[in-house]
DNA sequence: TGCAGGTTGTAGCCATGGCTACATTTGCTC
DNA sequence: GAGCAAATGTAGCCATGGCTACAACCTGCA
């Protein structure tokens, strides 16, 4: 009944709960966030298989994500329609100039993510892992501080 | 067409990509994250709720979440048929013991990701903000190299 | 005691992201 | 050039997580 938590810090320390605005704006971002983790993925992994001297057919695609075709295939439809690919009927998948722009960003998000979780000791397959799903939560001003961090290791021992 | 990538080591620098079956493994963990995240964000706010004083009631939840009430009651529901919540009818939500545990689990992985922010330079808002979404996908052994990172900074200057 | 306003529940809509099953197209091989 | 296997596309199913609109229920206060 009593809510004795108006003036909440942030810090939920001993029963103590956040602001409700803030806590709001919180979830928002993260479910902000949430709807655009899957075409992040898409685009990055398009990227690659493109970079990587080859094309990007429905089926690689799948393949890598552990999905069904159709998935991909109602995917990509969803991905053109935002403007991300383009894609012609039964002919392999390019990026659009917006999706190509959006996968260099996620690929090096996703790359320094990595760095960062290998710099504080976590190992290559957890770092792979976990990095897979935290990238789509990081901020630009905690990836500034992933950088910083890497790069104060780097420099110390 | 040609695959020069079989042997990826993981690390995908200069046009290399990751091997197929360890990227399926990475991006099912993220999917296998992504469906209980949602669980983890209620019982551990229900938790919160009931804990600093009072009780968790579903406009309380809808209020702190930033969606409808209508959302809440039907999620609620699956929660319950999950076995983490009880509710009856016209009465507050309570957790059942797994639900509980959920929670406190939740909870102190939520605490110490905001913790390593702030312990790696982020400002209070933006831990806040992004440990929201990042602890969904924060495995245990990754969580130690965080836990070990804020001992290592208290230890040292 | 009655009722008004807040809370809860229900119904029904939508988009997303999964799936299987089946149809169509392509491209390689013979 | 025909045929076949693989790739692609389509249809239709399901669960989740959002929403609005409306109905039902409690409760505190007049
Ligand atoms: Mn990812
Ligand atoms: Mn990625
Ligand atoms: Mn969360
Ligand atoms: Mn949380």
């Amino acid at each position: 009944m009593i809510n004795m938590a108006e003036e909440g810090d942030g810090a939920r320390d001993g029963g103590r709960i956040p602001a409700p605005d803030q806590q709001v704006a919180n979830f928002c971002q993260t479910r902000r966030a949430r709807r655009t983790e899957i075409a992040e993925d898409y685009v990055e992994l398009i990227a690659d298989l493109i970079d990587s001297g080859g094309e990007a057919r429905a089926v690689d695609i799948a393949r890598r994500l552990g999905v069904s075709h159709a998935t991909v295939i109602k995917t990509i439809g969803r991905l053109q329609r935002d403007g991300l690919v383009v894609s012609k009927p039964y002919r392999s998948i390019f990026l659009s100039d917006a999706g190509r722009r959006l996968a260099e960003w996620s690929r090096s998000r996703h790359d320094l993510v990595v760095k960062f979780l290998l710099a504080i000791g976590v190992s290559e397959e957890t770092a792979h892992a976990d990095a897979e799903g935290m990238e789509h939560h990081v901020s630009p001003e905690t990836l500034a501080a992933f950088e910083r961090h890497i790069q104060r290791q780097r420099s110390n021992g």
